[in-house]
DNA sequence: TATGAAAGGGACATCTT
DNA sequence: AAGATGTCCCTTTCATA
């Protein structure tokens, strides 16, 4: 790992397609060492997957919402069992345990808000071990990456 | 938008190296609406990137947090002055203007805890408008998908 | 670990139904 | 809107330094 894996990198979380021919004139190499590298960095696991970022709101998923979630009963079973239940619905996109006032994070995408109520009466409110919810809509997205800076 | 260009859509989210034969054989068509799909799609602005996802552990960058921040001044001035500076901070990878206790929502990654100290009394401190700031630690990332489900 | 050349396959354009 | 065909360029590999 050193600058110039760190630079294939950079270039690869920005645009994935770009061509091994392209970035090893912006390297000052040649295609080989390039196509090498990119192949080890995949192999090593830096590189997770390749994927294509849609636009939420032409897809009419406009609505986000974080949930900060705190549970009943802490012990081993039963959160394994709130953890998998969670993790099962697709609506939630991320899902994090953290430090703080809440026990757990999560974020989720609706179509409307309609959907959301939906996914709060039946998905969450079917979840037994769940104690307090905050909600906290999207009003607006100011930045989004996902982009790791090394 | 039809449901072939859904299922694309779907391809490209998990994988969009797979190439337009493979999908093509997927759904049962040529390369030739594939290929052409694909592109109406790009231009329409319903893919907005094709990025490399990366592993933040292996690249050294395992503490996220998330900071809920309200701000003093809400007047249209000061409220622009403070999301530009926001935005403008590398650590800051997502951004959003929320509803509840708190007005904004912040996802932040370091490499490490000295970082995020740091960052709160470096970067954040030396913005004027924030009354207040409560951080939730990431003890665990449960689920992570940036797949948009259509 | 890099360069350069060579083979194989896909992207892309065009034509046809 | 989808199938078929052909060209060009990139990916991938190999020999070599």
């Amino acid at each position: 790992m050193d600058s110039i894996d760190q630079r294939i990198l950079e270039i690869l979380q920005t645009d994935c397609l770009k061509t091994a021919k392209e970035m090893a004139s912006e390297l000052s190499l040649t295609t080989t060492p390039i196509y090498e590298r990119i192949k080890k960095l995949e192999k090593a696991g830096y590189i997770k997957e390749y994927v294509a970022l849609l636009d939420a709101d032409l897809l009419g998923k406009s609505i986000v919402v974080f949930l900060n979630l705190t549970v009943k009963d802490h012990h081993a079973s039963k959160r394994k069992e709130f953890i998998k239940q969670m993790e099962s619905l697709d609506s939630i996109t991320e899902f994090y345990h953290i430090s703080g006032s809440y026990d757990f994070l999560a974020k989720a995408r609706f179509s409307s808000i309609k959907e959301y109520r939906d996914f709060l009466v039946n998905d969450v409110a079917s979840i037994s071990n769940i104690s307090d919810i905050e909600s906290q809509i999207v009003l607006e997205e100011l930045k989004y990456t996902t982009k790791i800076i090394i």
